[in-house]
RNA sequence: GGGGAGAUAGCCAAGUGGCCAACGGCAACAGACUGUAAAUCUGUCCUCUUCGGAGUUCGAAGGUUCGAAUCCUUCUCUCCCCA
């Protein structure tokens, strides 16, 4: 099976540039996909392309990961609404350094493959020479045809943002000339940015390029990919816990896992079909869902943190008693609960009794107010050490407490919280 | 430069002197059901609250009025048409 044959079947082609599969077939081809350093880590959207470039490597091919430094402070219009902040460049730094560190555990640089940064060749690019050398390539109406330019134009766009898809078309011919990178990859909504690149090629050099986009990942309920009541799902360790990392995962309908399984494993086509049949026999086992966390949970995080995740999961979901809690070893205990949001509070404070709404909103911020904590606790939305709490009046002392020292929460059935009275 | 339309809660959107903390929909949170699924039903959804209430909202600032999201004035911004 090929690269594009491989991307079909997973439901990973959504556009292709005609010829692009036979250039692949011929020969051994370097292709790139860009990364917009809009925050310090990046999040599961990108975790698609870093798993595209994966495949490419995996076919024999020669991956490049271009990091935006330079468009990073443009601002890329597509599927924007309106225009954005710019960042300042400090933090664009610290993004474009946080988001390389990302990269290089998905792919090996040394190898091959190239990491770069399109600041290194848009730094010395003067206005002038620019507007001369590439703005002279491109009409106007070319770039306003542009359905990410075009949805824009009513309700403003900045000339700065207008702009955008020279810079990114420039990348591809930079790239192309100096690097031979002949093809591009990207998300369904770069596909306007990548044509104006390939257009660039034919017009400044006189080349060939080739370009495949992939779908936009999207959730069967019509709901955004990637977000849940906490924000984004990062792949930074310190802002989304190994653990949330595994359980987002866990949480996916069916309908979406058996569409994550091609997208975000690399596991053959009989596994996976096999995998879906046996779901679809045992749905309740929820080993579809299992079996996608399990994989893009070790990929990104590792092998041990994935073991964390999952004995966090089998006592938080389990059969788990307040007993089997209350009899766990502390290291054990603490162990399990790493990635669970904790809270810190004064022991002393449980000695007289405390009222559970100033444990949970004032002590702790398990809630944001009292009047938040009340009415959940009146919707049966509260478990202490997972037995209902159901008196938004009730008293906490210090009898409650598991090893003496801890407090299990849980919001509803899925968040938990660990307060430590120390 | 001339003419027109508009700005309401996270988003869409109704309201055009008191019954408005503001219809409805989406999103979100919680409960029931279930399989940590989907669909469905129910509750919550400006802030705080001792759950009795209290406070602050309808682009901004003033004004009229017993009373303004609603009327008047000025300003800011957006869109459309003409030049």
């Amino acid at each position: 099976m090929n690269f594009v044959e491989e991307l079909k079947w997973r439901g990973l082609l959504h556009d292709i540039i005609p010829g692009t599969e036979e250039l692949l077939a011929k020969e051994k081809v370097k292709g790139y996909i860009g990364f917009d350093p809009t925050a310090e880590s990046l999040h599961i959207g990108s975790m698609v392309q870093i798993i595209l470039l994966m495949h490419l490597e995996r076919h024999g091919h020669k991956p490049f990961a271009l990091v935006g430094g330079a468009t990073g402070m443009i601002g890329d219009p597509s599927g924007k609404a309106e225009e954005r902040s710019m960042l300042s460049e400090e933090i664009l730094q610290k993004n474009v350094n946080g988001v390389e560190n990302q990269l290089r555990k998905f792919i090996d640089f040394d190898k091959g493959a190239e990491l770069v940064n399109n600041y290194e060749w848009f730094k010395e690019f003067n206005l002038l020479s620019f507007l001369r050398e590439v703005g002279k390539h491109i009409s106007v109406s070319y770039m306003m045809a542009k359905d990410s330019v075009k949805k824009r134009l009513e309700t403003g766009i900045s000339f700065t943002e207008f702009s955008y898809q020279l810079i990114q078309g420039y990348d591809f011919y930079w790239l192309w000339k100096n690097k031979d990178v002949k093809l591009q990859l990207g998300g369904s909504d770069q596909w306007g940015n990548i044509v104006t690149g390939t257009e660039l090629i034919r017009r400044i050099g006189g080349g060939e390029a080739y370009a495949l986009t992939v779908p936009l990942v999207t959730k069967a309920d019509g709901t955004k990919f990637g977000k849940t009541e906490q924000g984004n799902i990062w792949l930074d360790a310190n802002l989304t816990s190994p653990y949330q990392f595994y359980q987002f995962w866990l949480n996916s309908s069916d309908e979406d896992a058996a569409k994550y399984i091609k997208i975000f494993t690399f596991l053959e086509k009989d596994i996976i079909e096999r995998i879906i049949q046996e779901h679809l026999e045992q749905p309740h086992l929820r080993n579809l869902q299992k079996k996608v966390a399990e994989e893009i949970t070790r990929l990104v995080h590792g092998e041990e943190e994935l073991s964390g995740a999952q004995s966090a999961t089998a006592v938080l979901f389990g059969q788990g008693t307040t007993e089997q809690l209350s009899q766990m070893n502390e290291h054990l205990f603490l162990q399990i609960f790493e990635g669970v949001t904790q809270f810190k509070f004064a022991a002393s404070e449980l000695e007289n009794g405390l009222n559970i709404l100033d444990l949970l909103a004032v002590n702790t911020q398990v809630f944001s107010s009292k009047g938040e904590a009340r009415k959940m606790i009146q919707q049966q939305a509260l478990s202490i050490n997972k037995q209902k709490y159901i008196d938004p009046n009730g008293i906490i002392d210090s009898s409650a407490l598991l090893n003496n020292k801890y407090l299990l929460l849980q919001k509803g059935k899925k968040q938990y919280f660990l307060l430590i009275a120390e």
